[in-house]
DNA sequence: CTTATGTATAGATGTATAACTATATAGCGA
DNA sequence: TCGCTATATAGTTATACATCTATACATAAG
């Protein structure tokens, strides 16, 4: 006989890096930059021109995306590319707008 | 002869709301709400206990993720009823877990 | 009506963080 | 070498907001 089938409870660490997930696309900006970047890859000048913030501030979120894994960078002599590397945020992205209407 | 083709723009009112629906979900607790009324309906109070939070707390975490039609609320006498309304935030979970391992 | 219980709200506090300015680091060209 | 450009980081400020305590509101029971 089976146990009443209490539900999977996520573990605490589960939770904060689920939320710690969500927060990181919780952010205008930061969803402008991974548009930004959704095709093809770009380097930090090329970003903040298309976003219209400032290097600065372009800088610390790549930097966010990056150690999350969402980006990837890499450095050609003095520029730095970013490029979109977890494809799978386009599909939250995509769902979301689906419930938006 | 079609344009080079500029990608769709999300315009700023659409990445405020998507943001925003990430931002609701970017929160530790309120995915414990959401995971303790993923099955069936509870109570405030069923809520407050199952996450160990305060009354306060959870009613306004609770308020905050009715009006944005993630949770539908009903009353029946002296107790209010959350239940989950938008099922998609559960294939959010579950497609953000995947990403995490 | 009065009391008890369930839920919501108001006000205060602490913390996290987005964005800014200024500066530092790195690599290229002269 | 020096200067120029690209990127990153440090320090500051302002704001958003999670949480707490206390209180208000709503409903049921006596």
């Amino acid at each position: 006989m089976s146990k009443p089938k209490s539900p999977p409870r996520l573990s605490e660490a589960e939770l904060s890096h689920l939320a710690a997930r969500f927060k990181l696309l919780g952010e205008a900006m930061r969803l402008r930059i991974l548009e930004s970047v959704c095709h093809e890859s770009h380097t930090v000048s090329e970003i903040v021109e298309m976003t219209g913030s400032t290097q600065a501030n372009v800088s610390k979120h790549l930097a966010l995306l990056a150690n999350a894994n969402i980006l990837e960078r890499h450095k050609e002599g003095q520029f730095v590319y970013y490029g979109l590397k977890d494809k799978l945020v386009l599909q939250l992205c995509a769902l979301v707008r689906i419930q938006l209407q």
